[in-house]
DNA sequence: CTTTATTGATAGTATTACTACTATCTTTGT
DNA sequence: ACAAAGATAGTAGTAATACTATCAATAAAG
């Protein structure tokens, strides 16, 4: 993947100060996965954060209105960095079986290699939409949120592979539900490998989250 | 269902005094229930629960060492009631595709009626389920947590019906992973159903969630 | 009738989340 | 060359939260 074709727009509302527009901006972001990583997101604040970037909590504050906006920013992030990948593991693929088990992999696979696109570190990332993410649907704020338009880009992804499904099978019912449950479930399958093995049935020769759901996926659609 | 054969035993590490041992306990809980739906569990706090019992702060301390044990506590007494409902309802039924059908509508289905066994609202419980129940799993306590038995039950079900799964068809691979994503991401396509229906497939003639599960299960098992 | 358990009232602490104000540095117009 | 305007960073404070501790009032149990 060449950094020429990779541009993230994330949406204005979602910050005070566009964290891409300076240096400490970045660092904001940057470290702050770090942080929301090792901590939790209960226990991150911008006081820990400002200090780990040797600056002060009013600062950050200047860049968004509050930790669950960093959260929702670095999500969004995220989902437009899938999108992207989508987009361009999927393009000039002719057949749409081929093309719904590269997408697939894309969202079930775990992310192991950091491509070092600008300052985020991809995998960390990945590590705090797995374990932390949720954290940004399940509140009450989430209806006015979802009108701001900032949940677009996930619906977008969860379109765009209905639409595949769709091509492959025009009669399955249940299009939408199956791939957004694909893509949650292997969220919440990864966290559930590291802390609760037992209900992972584990095969050592294959990724097993990402071989059930294609698995999954190809048996709905027939 | 009988009140008679409902017995649902909740660890003691869950509490400081059993809150079934005095009707000011009944009440934190039953309250607690009410309140949580009101304003979200980042909104609720002992404070207001104590004014809505007219009791103080302190009191409810005596109860639960903090919210987030008084919310695990109610996540534990809605496995344990599904766990019963799972043994009641599937007994004495011979076909293991007949089990599996009643234990899938268990699951999937929508709580709609409170039989208003002692003094919990299960509809409502359900509906914290759905939006809240997530904050107890995606917790840096998880491996604490877990060691200590929290979670016995919800693997207890997940068992059983891996356990008819492989009665069903021996041979398939991801019966675990199977059943934990159909319980968790029918709670999570419930919350979409409330939040994102664009993200649902709705067919007015049917439940969408439990039909979607129970066709992709079965499709899965073969 | 006294011991014990339970609850209530009050106060206090540390941390969190956030705001208002001040200081400094840079840019720009004349 | 220099003041006004604007952007940015830092200091200090407030209100709410999440607890903890103490002690008095009351009720139940032995």
């Amino acid at each position: 993947m060449e950094r020429l074709f990779l541009n993230i727009a994330i949406s204005q509302e979602l910050y005070l100060k566009n964290p891409e527009s300076s240096e400490l901006g970045k660092k904001i972001v940057s470290q702050s996965i770090i942080l929301i990583d090792e901590l939790g997101f209960e226990g991150f604040t911008f006081k820990k954060l400002s200090k780990k970037i040797s600056s002060t909590e009013s600062t950050v504050y200047r860049y968004f209105e509050n930790k669950h906006m960093l959260l929702l920013y670095l999500t969004c992030w995220y989902w437009s960095w899938v999108e992207y990948k989508l987009v361009f593991g999927t393009h000039n693929i002719k057949l749409p079986k081929e093309r719904l088990k590269i997408a697939l992999d894309i969202i079930t696979k775990p992310v192991t290699e950091d491509n070092s696109f600008f300052h985020i570190n991809e995998v960390l990332l990945h590590q705090i939409i797995i374990s932390e993410s949720t954290k940004v649907i399940y509140t009450k704020k989430i209806d006015s949120e979802n009108e701001k338009g900032f949940y677009t880009v996930y619906k977008q992804i969860v379109n765009r592979l209905s639409g595949i499904i769709k091509e492959i099978n025009p009669n399955y019912e249940y299009p939408h539900m199956l791939i957004s449950s694909t893509i949650d479930g292997a969220l919440h399958q990864r966290y559930f490998s590291q802390h609760f093995p037992s209900l992972i049935d584990n095969n050592k020769m294959k990724d097993c989250v990402s071989s059930f759901y294609t698995d999954l996926v190809f048996n709905a659609v027939k």
